[in-house]
DNA sequence: TTGTAAGCGTTATCAC
DNA sequence: GTGATAACGCTTACAA
């Protein structure tokens, strides 16, 4: 179980660790014959470099430490893929941690992470506070994405929740709705700009906000629909801060023998498969995952091999996915 | 942006870099005031310990590979909770990258989580091939999630998905419910004993298995549901392969304009998230996912501490949630 | 084109 | 308790 060595390929090639070393990162100056004997050695031994060693020694690193902050949450795998194409494109790897939701937890992420030295960290979604990311911005670039910064050595990747939000304003208006309530998403990230743009958006139509404090969860949307029916308040549509919010929406309004969409709509917002299941089919706001993290890959490799150093702030724009939980008000499809 | 060594620290704090080295591991043998003195300078200067230079020298490894084939399958996250819980009491780090159910993706995956030489791996339901594996199982340790193996160097942990089966067999039988078919899996991993115990679960109780072709997935079990209505050979009861299957049945089901339970039961496999939706709530087979996690945390320790070199099975058994998708037939409830 | 030797940041083995 | 010094596996001038 003991792994071979470079020195171990060069003796069995008969050569020195120096030209080995060379093979193995192909350079260009080493002839065919040799070359061919080196990687005839490095096969037969099953060598393979030392990522840890080389890095010591080159002093850089071809390491990319993404930390998810929620494994459970779908949303990022699509983000991670975005990173891992332009990473494996450009040369890079990655190794991913998670903080799951936790600050503590986070933390340990954070250093574990740091540990490695790596070329530069992606942060998806962080809950740790803004100090301790600029501390670690001290030490290397860092890349946020889905929540905001105004560090200034921090690049940050964000969908325009406010224009999200004003999207599916407009589409229930131009439906005919004209009372929509917004099921909150409270102190959740993202939470805040979806809820500005629904404010904005139905001011604008000339209509009266009614926002109702929630959470992102199905059983919150359940239990905020049940009070809207209980005070006689529920309007014909409903802005949800998240698809399980509005999937907890959809069922609490069907428990109460309303037909989604025909006595009352809903509108999700992330799209996540859930959304899409034909069980589902939520009308819901799309935001481009695989290019926010194609996106932060890209900044962070900008300040890494171009030695960028002013931030860059991507605001990307989401766009509305119309399924079958959204119809005229009343039933007049 | 060039980050303190062990140098700098003990030139800072008056010491030695041995010092400063035994400060790091907390050694007993430092005298208090040289201790805070070093941790000190440590904290002003921002240092941390350089991961890959400490395994270098140490000639050891505190580091768990974990391979993650599906990011976007929740089942995963669940696991890597376990694994995460357990390394960290044990002083592990765990570095994760992921397969995207491609195996020449996950080829990579593996080839660079070897390069960082961690103590071993963990690979959550690896879809190369076993040879692969069992090259890899020559240079380190190997634990298998969700994937059996006969490799005698790896340790596989699983569940024992023809008991799962039966579950969901004996309690639609002890509803009344005669006639059950199975919506199989196909190729999927896990699909072969969640068949077998269909079949055997209800040759045990005297009745004729009815294996229906399908796969993983929403739209393959409506598709699988339209095809016996078309044929008029619908059953009572519907036994998926997993939720999302069970969910696109269920969606099936009614646009045919059945009630789930009253007219026809359903039962899913996995507990995802998902059947436990208020919307959903789906009658299903639950896995102790984050026991898988630690159980093959544990068994890697075993073999990287305790030196154990018999490989280790571990089968775990599936758990029965009811929920709300299974009644007795005919709307007898 | 190939080999030699000096590091990289740390731990480990000795002396003191 | 504390401090030199030799590894660890690799890269990289610099020589040959």
């Amino acid at each position: 179980m003991v792994r071979p060595t470079m020195e171990d390929v060069a003796l069995r090639a008969g050569v020195s660790r120096a030209l080995v070393s060379l093979v193995m990162r192909n350079s260009p100056k080493v002839s065919d014959v040799r070359r061919a004997a080196v990687l005839k050695a490095a096969e037969e031994l099953g060598y393979s470099p030392h990522a840890m060693a080389r890095s010591l020694a080159s002093r850089t690193s071809t390491v990319l430490g993404v930390m998810v902050s929620d494994l459970h949450n779908a949303f990022f795998a699509e983000v991670v893929d975005g990173i891992d194409e332009v990473a494996r494109e450009q040369g890079f790897d990655i190794i991913i941690n998670t903080g799951g939701r936790s600050p503590a937890r986070e933390r340990r992420a954070l250093e574990s992470l740091q540990s490695f030295r790596p070329a530069g960290l992606i942060l998806l979604s962080p809950v740790v506070p803004a100090t301790a990311i600029s501390k670690a911005a001290e030490q290397l670039p860092i890349v946020l994405v889905a929540r905001p910064s105004r560090v200034s050595t921090v690049d940050t990747v964000n969908d325009d929740g406010e224009q999200g939000a004003r999207l599916a304003i407009d589409h229930l208006v131009s439906l005919g709705h004209r009372r929509i309530a917004h099921l909150d998403g409270g102190e959740g990230t993202q939470a805040g700009p979806r809820r500005r743009g629904y404010v904005a958006a139905m001011e604008a139509h000339g209509l009266t906000p009614q926002v109702v404090s929630s959470e992102y969860t199905d059983t919150a949307g359940a239990r905020a629909i049940r009070s809207l029916i209980e005070s006689g308040t529920l309007p014909t549509a409903i802005l949800s801060c998240n698809d399980f919010n509005a999937v907890g929406a959809i069922s609490a309004l069907e428990d109460a023998g309303l037909r989604v969409p025909a006595d009352v709509s809903v509108v999700g917002y992330d799209n996540t498969s859930l959304a899409a299941l034909r069980h589902v089919s939520l009308t819901t706001i799309d935001q481009p995952r695989a290019e926010f993290g194609r996106l932060a890959a890209l900044a962070l490799l900008q300040r890494v091999r171009d030695g960028r150093t002013e931030p860059v702030r991507h605001l990307l724009n989401p766009s509305l996915v119309v399924r079958n939980t959204t119809a005229p008000p009343g039933g007049l499809r």
